[in-house]
DNA sequence: CCGGCCATCAACCGAAAGGTTGACTTCCTG
DNA sequence: CAGGAAGTCAACCTTTCGGTTGATGGCCGG
């Protein structure tokens, strides 16, 4: 089913960025089946995304957040995203919860998609993305809402900084050598943290935050 | 390029299982193109699993560990594999430190795959259950290596049990509570825990544990 | 049948973490 | 420019945790 807006235009160009093979099998299977879409290359890391973005001048990337060992999505959509003729950055992840979401919106993506979209949904939203709109997926859009009528559970970037080495397993001390503070700093902010997140310990706080996407996976 | 042991025999039949259509279709797309292989279902959860394999009877199940919401593909494996008949399980995961990577063996599970696994490898991996075979990723399979020759870092059930509670928040006397011990067991469990996985707090615990895949993600 | 692992509990002590108050600076925003 | 949020630090106190020693009983395998 071809979408009404586009019956007669220039196929829209996509590029895949994913770095498991059969996940673009997967998006290349369901998106070159679309008359409108055409996907003109695939990039299995971020530095090869960033790349291929700047010689292919697709339309559309549908980036993957969880890239392999280290690289993150967010950086590749922010270096994407930073050139004056960018293409669209769709992003597309596996948790709803992630806490990388609002970084990658600030970096510039245009849009948010879960894996377990649809075929349709994938089209729907690749169109959307080329035509310059937001598109976003229903459980993403209203976690944003959700973070942004309760302020009271975003921690400061200081505070998220603390909690992430908390959640590697640091002690105070650790934690205040690696971050050039004095342990009653840590304590500050971790204490902040607790009551922002409604706990008393600080495992239990590695536990809310993470079920809340605050802190890495 | 077709497999020479098997260049004029009846193709392999197989079943996808797999919550996310995406990547059904990618392994749709990359196996369908394999002359000996074919798909004859995919199934979206774990209770379609066992019953597509019951209705269809294909050689081999092709199943993801990471079933949305709950139900576990190990479960579906002991399921598959409990009848006379019933067709090999090969695993397919995200993560190669995946704590139900021994939970999949013993229920059966032929094989194991990462999703990161190449085409080639995937068919291979195919026409190896296919035959009997034991087919495991290397990473995998040197994991499971590692956890032999390294028992120290086997936690005893109630360890684990202990563990999982500490990395969902409890405090030792939550834990005590929750499992009609005293605080005294509670923190002898951990203790032990603590000597096994050579850390010397319970935030430092569940972090080695997680990154082991001895407790929950 | 005995040694070892697992599981349970107690008492004790020092170290770390949790909680409070208060204070100072910087930066941003109304 | 006044106010607030964020970040930094100190002193103090209470509670929890970490570590040790030691003890009991069950179960399994050499």
């Amino acid at each position: 089913m071809v979408s009404e807006t586009m019956t007669d235009r220039a196929p829209i160009r996509l590029l895949l960025a994913d770095d498991h093979p059969i996940v673009r099998s997967g998006l290349r299977a369901v998106l070159d089946a679309e008359p409108d879409i055409e996907v003109v290359g695939e990039a299995a890391t971020a530095s090869e995304a960033v790349r291929l973005a700047g010689e292919l001048a697709p339309d559309v990337v549908l980036m993957d957040l969880q890239f392999g060992s280290g690289s993150h999505g967010a950086d590749a959509t922010a270096q994407i995203t930073a050139r004056p003729d960018a293409p669209r950055v769709l992003i597309l992840t596996t948790y709803d919860t992630d806490a990388d979401i609002l970084a990658a919106i600030e970096a510039g993506a245009t849009g948010y998609l879960l894996k377990d979209a649809s075929p349709d949904d994938l089209a729907a939203a690749v169109r959307t993305a080329a035509a310059g709109r937001s598109a976003l997926a229903p459980a993403v859009a209203q976690r944003l809402m959700g973070r942004m009528r309760t302020p009271e559970a975003a921690l400061s970037r200081r505070e998220t900084e603390v909690l992430q080495l908390v959640a590697d397993g640091m002690s105070n001390q650790q934690i205040s050598r690696a971050l050039f503070l004095s342990q009653a700093t840590v304590k500050s902010h971790l204490v902040h943290v607790f009551t922002k997140l409604g706990v008393d310990n600080r495992t239990a706080a590695v536990a809310a935050a993470r079920r809340q996407g605050l802190i890495r996976r």
